[in-house]
DNA sequence: TAGTGGTCTAGACCACTAT
DNA sequence: TAGTGGTCTAGACCACTAG
């Protein structure tokens, strides 16, 4: 394969040649030596290594000096942020959803300030029963930044919620999540089809893009349907 | 100050003279020209570079062409990898630990599979009864591969788990947790000072450090007394 | 206009690995 | 010995920002 033409600056050019070479192949293959591309692309060794320095970062080349350079074993890596319809197809399980409540609400104090907002401030409330399977799973009240998301209640609500703000520019790059163990109240109880005081996992978070904060939720699992998985590292 | 004198690199000896700059500096303080250290060096500007480019990808400086490099606000980081002594230390509270059983055991089909050894193989079972503040927080059983930690029965048994581990290298780098809720049962109830059937938050750990599995537990946390907090995201 | 970071060149020497 | 990545030089031109 040639060398692509074009006005793309030549270490994107180099690295995206390497990368396409690169996906696919098995965790050890070798990725070409740094001298050959500069061969090939007629550019200067630094360009070429600055490529290579942007894959390495990545994750997807590993360099053994004397060696060569070899495309790195996928590093473990921590959880992706995911909503339910996502966690769900992840497990196999097609996600339903029931909403119960969709409108526009004035800030509470706690609200408020989970959402970065002020008390009275507008904000989209969003009630859903979840289904796994046609099984409820979880009950779910989601706040939302109105001013983050324009039109959302007259569009037409979406099945998942973390789609749509990825459709915006505000997939959340960032969340923090409490778990609490509880008894189901008698409302989340007949909505969840389980006995009264049945034991319920409790999941609230917090979701940030960037600097906005994005989604402020709480979650009621039924603990007999659900476990919760999370995978943490120090890698990205 | 004048540049280090040394035989260090001296794309490390620019790395460390700004990192030592800056670090303490506000977000958004200016660090120092990339063709003002070449001056101060008096190396070449792709060794600042070099330099520049490392402490960029660590997230403590960020660039902003035409403007310069500056001090990066701090990235909303994920949870760091933690054992139940730090975790009680960052919520202020005092962790001690009541040692029910540490012992060499034979690896069931299920720890061996967790811990990636085969049936069999010796494994140290080490069960804590752990209090946060004098209060019952957790019971907790966790299963170690003797072999990565020669004399850990017999050197006497740390209080944090996690510091021995680190001091053996070991540190884990990821983790895979799963979360459930339940009640207790009777013994557990009894050894958590909880009536019978409580609810309890259910978590169980695989921790790895680079290839080796170093830990695998179960621990059942009183759901009256303990939140979980996790933070994800995709910045390291 | 002066200064900044972004890109790029065309070499060089080193330590290390593999044959 | 030949090849690899790691380090380093002494320049250059560009687009952009700020005064």
């Amino acid at each position: 394969m040639a060398p692509p033409v074009g006005r793309a600056l030549k270490h994107v050019q180099v690295r995206e040649y390497v990368r396409g070479l690169v996906t696919g192949s098995a965790p050890g293959s070798p990725a070409p030596s740094e001298r050959e591309l500069v061969q090939r692309f007629g550019v200067a060794r630094m360009t070429v290594r600055q490529a290579m320095d942007a894959l390495v970062v990545e994750g997807l080349l590993e360099r053994i000096p004397g060696r060569g350079t070899f495309v790195a074993r996928p590093r473990r890596a921590p959880s992706k942020i995911t909503g339910f319809t996502e966690e769900m197809a992840r497990r196999g399980m097609l996600a339903e959803s029931q909403t119960l409540l969709a409108r526009r609400e004035q800030a509470g104090p706690g609200v408020a300030r989970a959402l970065s907002l002020t008390e009275g401030d507008a904000v989209v409330h969003w009630r859903r029963l979840r289904r796994a399977d046609g099984v409820p799973m979880c009950l779910e009240d989601a706040y939302l930044n109105e001013v983050l998301l324009p039109g959302f209640l007259q569009s037409g609500m979406p099945t998942s919620l973390y789609d749509s703000l990825a459709a915006r520019g505000l997939r959340p790059t960032w969340a923090e999540d409490s778990i609490t163990a509880d008894k189901a109240t008698p409302e989340e109880a007949g909505l969840l089809e389980v006995e009264p005081s049945s034991v319920v996992l409790r999941h609230s978070r917090r979701a940030v893009s960037g600097e906005k904060v994005v989604e402020v939720s709480r979650t009621v699992y039924r603990a007999d349907r659900f476990t919760l998985w999370v995978q943490l590292g120090q890698g990205c």
